[in-house]
DNA sequence: ATGGCCGTACATTACGGA
């Protein structure tokens, strides 16, 4: 069972290089963020004609997310199940392969400039996500929560630590957040695998980030124990990112035992 | 310094992103 994350930064501006990569990718299940259409206008039928199953939470101009699986969805919610939320952030649904998965995609907040209203907004999301996250640990079962965290997790998870430090991605109240995700028993599945330093999944479009290696790592893959005993690996495709007209997001992709 | 982001929209500039 392989399972990705990609923010793709508008699956209309680049809808012929998200189809390649899909299809490089060879995942069972992708979680697609920043998708910046609404639910109607997202491209079911050309996905669903390559063998997908979709699910969208859509929104006009930004956000927007979507979860594609190759497997049948059921128990598909929108939205954190702890917060009113009128920005399209959160798709979760049950994954019916032969070990059923229940796969949440989400789009944290930004947060900058911080401190301020972005930031607090950032920081009740990641609270709602702790609940939600609770809740569903209670199951006991295969659980992946994936997406673009918005979130440096540590100083090596970045080039250049000083640039980022007043930086709402990498502040100490960003940090401790996502650590109490983790510390409820979910796991970064980069972190367990691979935990290599300096490894990246994002790079900004200014000053040939990519070309000088200038990325953070903000897209993460956090999994249930029931999950993490199946974890095989973590691949990071960074060649999405020198394909024409690319995210500035690559996928990031969990390998799971059958 | 010989170059210097991208996508969206009530668009020709403002904004959100990270």
């Amino acid at each position: 069972m392989r399972i990705a994350t990609w923010n793709v930064n508008s699956i209309k501006a680049r809808f012929p290089t998200v189809q390649e990569v899909l299809q490089n990718i060879d995942c069972d299940v992708v979680c697609l963020q920043e998708l910046k259409c609404e639910t109607d206008a997202f491209p079911y039928m050309e996905l669903e004609e390559a063998g997908w199953n979709c699910a969208v939470l859509g929104q006009k101009s930004y956000n927007g997310v979507a979860l594609l699986s190759k497997y049948p969805l059921e128990d598909v919610t929108k939205g954190l199940s702890t917060m009113e939320d009128d920005q399209a952030r959160f798709i979760e649904a049950l994954v019916m392969a032969e070990t059923p998965f229940r796969v949440g995609g989400l789009y944290l907040p930004n947060g900058n400039p911080a401190p301020g209203p972005k930031f607090d907004y950032k920081l009740e999301w990641m609270a709602c996500l702790l609940d939600h996250a609770r809740e569903r640990l209670k199951a006991e079962e295969p659980y992946v929560l994936c997406g673009d965290y918005n979130t440096i997790p540590t100083a090596v998870d970045c080039w250049d630590e000083t640039k980022w430090a007043d930086d709402a991605l990498a502040l100490p109240e960003t940090r401790e957040a996502f650590r109490r995700i983790k510390n409820l028993g979910m796991t970064d599945a980069f972190e367990i695998t691979d935990g290599r330093a300096h490894q990246y999944t994002f790079w900004d479009y200014q000053g040939g980030a990519f070309q000088k290696d200038h990325g953070i790592r903000i897209d993460h893959l956090l999994v249930s124990p029931q999950a993490a005993d199946r974890l095989q690996s973590v691949e990071i495709y960074r060649k999405a990112r020198s394909l024409d007209k690319p995210s500035d997001h690559v996928p990031v992709i969990g390998v799971f035992e059958d």
